[in-house]
DNA sequence: AGTTAACTCATTTTT
DNA sequence: TGAGTTAACT
């Protein structure tokens, strides 16, 4: 099972009696140890369902079972190998109810979130809603709940902020519905306060893995303690220096906690890189060396010097966009053979730094997605269709049941509504509840009335329908069946700008629809929700409660031949041949909030790391642009270059002489020249 | 209810 | 600068 293994990735894979952190450097083959310690507790006689490998995106997920598949076969469909968040549903699925939740509780997005929080703080404002969103989320990944954010808070609206979260909390309860942060929240108060359910989860996993283990927030630490055990059978994966998400709560803490917590930790580090020519690598190296060292490696390749890292320096951002273009076109022309499309990704700080590469790539018609972007699952004429299905799992989903009421209208104002919310607030009632209370009629004009009563029978209609659609046939004919019901069809056209925009939005409808009858068929691929007992046909219903964690149809990206335009953070993890960083200048990539900002450490440390994982995405050649001048508002701003093109320590690399750079360089003074001049004329 | 006009505000984002 | 949201109109 060793096979292709080094030998630090072969102590990582043999060490199963007890916890090991496996300090995996970039590109050092971190997926590939975790799949062969997979099939190697296989192979050491642990059943494939009492192993857990824990991600932190359904992408990863899936990779991961695919290369699991590549190993073990079959058996990799019984591994549990799934998110955090995927797990922390399924836990609380089984054992909800001691916390007085009903199986079918509803999941919330991000949206539904925001929108009870406005209404809990009696606000329209969500710029506020949304302060107050990311706080209490802060508060729940600490493992504070609302009364202990109260004692918690630092200030006024902190302080606002917890009793919001008060409120916020009643109505979770009362919907049925939990958020995100409580998905890992709550299986971890399961397991904190029942004995009987902890044990029950202990004993079900003979060994965790975890990946990405630097990305752990506090909450995830300990619910990975309680589910571990004091045997500690697990192995964390990860890189302190690719830990790049401490605004969302992850703590690098919890790689310091770990040998304390676990004497037992057996530390193995990776630091043979497969990925990156030893010229990136040097930079790479060099752009983190400032930081402080929890565990000093140092990373090496053996894939010899290659070509060196270029700096490339731009007049404007429109300019910037224009080189990496040249660059690229360069690239396609000057090797043999010519690279695809695909093996360009172009990365950047920030998502609005896209727009001038877009238009300068379109400029060139070369193709290109933007990673990121809406997923799947936001669109409104996707949502508009998810909340029927909520509300048929759970009627006390209010925040479903009002947009389902006024997805396809129905001639049911806001009047009506309110007066149905009053009444429902009245009898302790969810809306859908209160629809059929006789005592209604009293509140509500006879027409009101009638047109609620018609979509409750529609609602209990349809849910009787979708429950007993089984298999996939059976599915997409419900499905067709509903839309039909409702009009979505023509609800679309209505309500659509232009008649191509209906087309499109009717497609996504039409895939999603696809998409659902396949899995209610029990094609389903396992690596989200359910994770493991997939195969057997489910119910519409069923397919639907795992939905709220994706945000792509199909985990496996379609792989289009096209450059990759992707912000730092959604390209961690991620590889291409070559690879050009954007806008690396100081205020954009150490960001800085302001002008008169303090230097903070903390951040400034986050901010080399960012580089570094930029970096070392890169497998063959590596260019930084920036920008001399950057639009900042309507004007324009004289920019540096940032700190961390000097912390590449390049210079070696770029005296060295290349027959071609001359004459670019010359090029280059002219166009400079051109530029400068016209750089004076505006103010 | 739907459309226009003013107004604001610009990190990173998965689940 | 431009998108996205809100408030005020029609």
């Amino acid at each position: 099972m060793s096979a292709g293994l080094n030998l630090a990735q072969t102590q990582a894979v043999h060490h199963i009696g007890g916890p090991s952190l496996v300090l995996a450097g970039a590109g050092s083959g971190k997926t590939r140890v975790i799949t062969h310690k997979i099939a190697y507790l296989i192979e050491k006689g642990l059943q494939p369902g009492r192993i857990a490998a824990i991600t932190f995106t359904n992408k990863a997920a899936a990779e991961m079972r695919e290369r699991a598949r590549g190993l073990i076969g079959k058996a990799a469909r019984e591994v549990v190998i799934c998110t955090f968040h995927a797990l922390g549903v399924r836990m609380v699925r089984e054992d909800g109810q001691v916390l007085g939740l009903k199986p079918n509780f509803s999941i919330l997005d991000a949206d539904d979130v925001l929108s009870i929080l406005k209404e809990c703080g009696g606000t329209t404002d969500s710029a506020l809603a949304r302060q107050w969103q990311w706080t209490i989320s802060r508060w729940k990944n600490e493992g504070l709940n609302a009364e202990q954010a109260l004692q918690a808070a630092a200030d006024e609206a902190e302080k606002v902020a917890a009793v919001v979260m008060q409120r916020y909390q009643e109505r979770l309860t009362a919907y049925q519905s939990v958020d995100f942060d409580d998905l890992v929240g709550l299986p971890l108060a399961l397991l904190a306060r029942h004995p009987q359910v902890r044990e029950k989860w202990q004993a079900r996993f003979g060994h965790v893995l975890v990946d990405e283990y630097q990305d752990t927030n506090a909450t995830q630490y300990e619910l990975l303690k309680l589910l571990v055990g004091e045997k500690g059978h697990f192995t964390a994966v990860g890189d302190d220096d690719q830990s790049i998400y401490g605004w969302r709560g992850a703590t690098l803490d919890n790689l310091k906690k770990l040998p304390i917590d676990y004497p037992a930790l057996r530390i193995i580090k990776l630091e043979q890189n497969y990925r990156s020519t030893s010229a990136i690598l040097r930079a790479a190296n060099h752009v983190i060396g400032p930081n402080p060292k929890l565990f000093p490696k140092t990373l090496f390749s053996e894939l010899g010097e290659g070509e060196p890292v270029r700096v490339i320096d731009c007049d404007s951002e429109e300019h910037e966009a224009e080189r990496v273009v040249a660059r690229l076109q360069g690239l396609r022309a000057s090797s043999n053979p010519p690279p695809e499309w695909r093996d360009f990704a172009i990365l950047y700080r920030a998502n609005h730094q896209a727009k001038p590469l877009e238009k300068a790539l379109r400029k060139a018609q070369i193709p290109y997605k933007v990673s990121g972007g809406t997923s799947f699952f936001d669109r409104s004429e996707i949502k508009d269709l998810c909340v029927w299905f909520r509300l048929w799992s759970n009627e006390d989903d209010d925040p479903a049941f009002l947009r389902a009421v006024a997805a396809p209208r129905r001639g049911i104002g806001h009047q009506t509504l309110a007066q149905l919310g009053d009444f429902a607030t009245m009898m302790r009632s969810s809306l859908f509840g209160a629809l059929f209370n006789p005592m209604l009629e009293t509140r509500l004009s006879a027409r009101a009335l009638a047109s609620l009563q018609e979509f409750g029978r529609q609602v209990n209609d349809l849910q009787y329908r979708a429950r007993h659609a089984l298999g996939r046939e059976a599915a997409r004919q419900f499905l067709q069946d509903w839309l039909q019901d409702i009009g979505f069809e023509n609800y679309l056209l209505d309500h659509s700008d232009t008649a191509a925009q209906a087309t499109a939005r009717w497609g996504n409808v039409q895939e999603f629809c696809d998409w659902m009858a396949q899995r209610a068929g029990g094609d389903a691929d396992p690596s989200e929700g359910a994770g493991g007992l997939a195969s057997t046909p489910k119910s519409l219903l069923e397919v639907a409660q795992t939905i709220a964690l994706l945000s792509t149809l199909t985990e496996q990206e379609k792989e289009q031949n096209v450059v990759t335009l992707s912000t730092l953070h959604a390209a961690k993890g991620l590889e291409w041949p070559h690879v050009v960083l954007a806008g690396v200048n100081e205020g954009v990539l150490p960001f800085q909030q302001g002008e008169d900002s303090p230097p903070d450490q903390a951040r400034l440390e986050e901010e080399r790391r960012l580089m570094y994982v930029g970096i070392t995405r890169a497998q063959r050649t590596l260019a930084v642009t920036w920008a001399r001048r950057r639009k900042k508002g309507r004007d324009w701003v004289a920019a540096k270059p940032s700190r961390f093109i000097e912390e590449m320590h390049l210079s070696a690399d770029t005296a060295r002489e290349d027959p071609r750079a001359k004459l670019r360089a010359l090029r280059e003074e002219f166009a400079k020249r051109a530029q400068t001049t016209n750089a004076a004329d505006a103010p």
